[in-house]
DNA sequence: TGCAATTGCTTTAGGTTTAAACTAATTTTG
DNA sequence: CAAAATTAGTTTAAACCTAAAGCAATTGCA
């Protein structure tokens, strides 16, 4: 039947099995983030002497004056667990974090910027901040917005694919 | 005068000194690479048992029948170039790469993908190329263009930023 | 031509990262 | 309550990654 023929049309013009403009996106995606990520990583290399991973997991600790655990980290972090281990090591050891084990719970140990390690990482965050402006100067108002809605979208999809994986 | 106060408000309203909207997008940037490569990373592993980094090698030899050098793979990939020596030594050992150095200029190595390396690569770009228009399946083909459009602004704000990086 | 600068790659040292196996504490459940 | 399942974190082995130093070959230029 003719019907048959107009709907495979159809379908392809509406979802074409030619992935190649998703596959151009996502490594334009990888780009821009590896872009942005290794000029952060060298800038705070030049001019704090500090690793982007401890940035980072200074960041989460400045944004929970309570302290997390390293399972929250984790999390918050997107790596394994094993990572955090070691990064929390390293920044205990130069006096940057504090690290107790939890009275609610003894396998948990929660940790908390030490006073010198929240002034510092202030200081970094405050350039940090201005670097990323810089990076993004060139986007209008309008493009921040439709960039952050776009990727908002995008986020939940690879969510869900990613959930729904096991099919 | 009046117009002292206008200029800053006007200016203000251009270009804000908050720059708390540019480090979410960058944050959410971050975060959909993280979801999309850890998803990939995981597939990867389980359906090929190949690492990411060697299939986004792979991924640029096949592009490069002529076979390309290191110091090419480390551009287009944006590693160091002592990350990309331990890399190739690892695809040699298994057969994926061949190496070989070039006739022209004595220092330096051209590799390619062997015959086996090739026909391996190529099944995995196919399943590749279906989860990543999987991961951006909610998105339709404006979104899709659209931002396209924004990153590849993004990308040529990001490397202004980054070349005037001295001042 | 000759030599300084550059380029291609490797090596080194140290940190980061993962996956998987493991221990210990807590929670769930029959 | 006790066994089973889950959760928190550590450890291990291997790979990845960077920055910096170094070596050898090539290029630029006076």
């Amino acid at each position: 039947m003719t019907m048959t023929i107009l709907d495979s049309e159809t379908k392809a013009a509406e979802h074409s099995d030619d992935h190649g403009d998703e596959l151009r996106l996502w490594l334009r995606l990888l780009t821009c983030t590896t872009l942005i990520e290794g000029e952060v990583r060298g800038r705070l290399r030049e001019r704090f002497d500090v690793t982007l991973p401890r940035f980072d997991l200074m960041a989460q600790l400045d944004k929970a004056p309570d302290g997390m655990t390293l399972s929250d980290v984790s999390k918050r972090m997107m790596v394994s667990n094993g990572n955090i281990t070691g990064l929390v090591e390293r920044l205990v050891q130069s006096g940057h974090v504090d690290r107790r084990t939890s009275n609610v719970d003894r396998r948990a140990q929660v940790i908390r910027l030490t006073k010198s390690g929240r002034a510092e990482f202030r200081k970094m965050a405050a350039e940090h901040e201005i670097w990323i402006a810089d990076m993004f100067g060139d986007l209008g108002e309008k493009d921040v917005r439709e960039l952050m809605r776009l990727l908002g979208k995008t986020k939940l999809s690879v969510r869900k694919a990613a959930d729904g994986k096991p099919v």
